[in-house]
DNA sequence: TCAATAGTGTCTTTGAGACACTATCCG
DNA sequence: CGGATAGTGTCTCAAAGACACTATTGA
């Protein structure tokens, strides 16, 4: 930039050496109530047979959330689906081949209906329960996954994101057990009760699901009300916490 | 990459097209107890004589934050402040000159200490109350400023970072006038000096400061308690907040 | 009947907010 | 003394948590 008569027409992008911008996008899951992540299996070098998080490069003509979203499509085969920026890592060294700057994403999607494919770039796909995925991940990829857990605990406290990894219906306890998982703590049951009903965020379908003891309600989320995705405060926030949403922008 | 032998020799990185990435900082400070951002206003196309908020490209030796605090430096003149990754824009056609990535930034720089030095491709810059910033900015610079300001609010509310603005010593009610600038409404004084006592984040300096009614008390930060930045919360976090920092994700 | 699971009621403690009060300076 | 600014005390109300209780099914 010291050319002091640039215009359309002289400016020459070629002439700034540029790094290569990749998205990674940590996709979480739940199977069997429990939370799982995707990981995939390098098959080149760097790296070879290292388990990664699924991402790729960012191509010129669409914006970062459209490269985030069509890498979770490659991977899982899963389209509209809740996303999110986590946060940019573009530490010079993280990879050997050359200066990558990779902007990270985290998407939940529902426990019905994903299909997964092997790309072309992996040998390998799998749902790694978090608490129990390889390590250490290829790059700085255990840092990402790590920031990315932060980020989703710090979100399921004061928004109503735990609802993306339920069923369409599902009963409240259900609903408090994806907390626990995700907090790593009990809750107390009568306080659960008391907080999402007053919340307001549930809608009752007057259906039943018949098990060992007295059948249990299911309620649908109810997607109408309120600011969408920020309906209720779960309890008091934590530390971290996401960047803010478009609708937050236009208060201020 | 559909190249399948591809080794550390082989691998060829001109091969795909790169966009530029760039850092933007959003610089707030304090002056005359109100809270301003550092603009720059452009010299050449694109947005030739529009404000902008200062940035540049990041060099392929450096980390972002490194290039951050270059950037901070290059316009300020400050080193060693708060600084955080806000996030990374990217929309295909947010610069008209190629496709250019930049990850924004924002920081907090004392009332004290800068010097404005007007760098290359300026013409002029300037501290602008944010309540009477020019509009609209270069680029989707409004939008990364109102970005900032909804991050800046949210932190404050759980964390320490008020202290980054003010100066060595300061004054309960002082503390208490930033937090009114910045929420944008006026805090009850006596629930204020309560929280904050009761935080434990505050040592007692013994001076005085004499004004037209009784003096003041002076007191220093405490950076030894608690856990650095996070040491108290203000108040029950609203929306938004920052993402985390390391030492949050040590304890995942 | 009991085991198992679902769901409710209530007491206590904490903390936020409102607001009135007291303190100490200058003139 | 009064005006100005600094700083404290206290009451109320609402929300969070602990925990005991009731409800409804199948075997």
């Amino acid at each position: 930039m010291t050319d002091a008569e640039e215009t359309a027409e002289t400016y020459d992008p070629s002439r700034y050496e540029r790094p290569s911008v990749t998205v990674d996008v940590v996709i979480f899951t739940l199977i069997d109530r429990e939370l799982h992540v995707l990981l995939v299996r390098r098959k080149r070098w760097p790296y070879e047979g290292y388990w990664a998080i699924p991402g790729g490069f960012v191509q010129m003509h669409e914006s970062l959330e459209d490269a985030a979203r069509r890498e979770l499509e490659e991977e899982t085969g899963v389209r509209d689906i809740y996303i999110e920026q986590l946060y940019t890592f573009g530490d010079p060294n993280r990879d050997p081949r050359t200066r990558v700057i990779s902007v990270a994403y985290f998407a939940l999607v529902r426990a019905d209906r994903q299909r997964l494919r092997v790309s072309e770039e992996s040998i390998d796909v799998r749902w790694f329960p978090v608490r129990a995925a390889p390590s250490p991940l290829a790059f700085d990829h255990d840092r990402i996954l790590a920031m990315a857990l932060v980020r989703l605990r710090s979100k399921l406290e004061y928004t109503t994101l735990a609802f993306e990894l339920l069923p369409e219906v599902f009963s409240i306890l259900e609903l408090k057990h994806i907390y626990e998982q995700i907090f790593g703590e009990k809750l107390d049951k009568g306080n659960f009760y008391r907080k999402i009903k007053d919340a307001g965020v549930l809608e009752e379908t007057g259906l039943l699901r018949e098990g060992r003891g007295r059948p249990t309600r299911l309620y649908r989320f109810r997607r109408d009300r309120g600011d969408g995705q920020f309906v209720f405060r779960w309890r008091e926030a934590r530390i971290d916490a996401g960047e803010s949403h478009e609708r937050d922008l236009s208060s201020s």
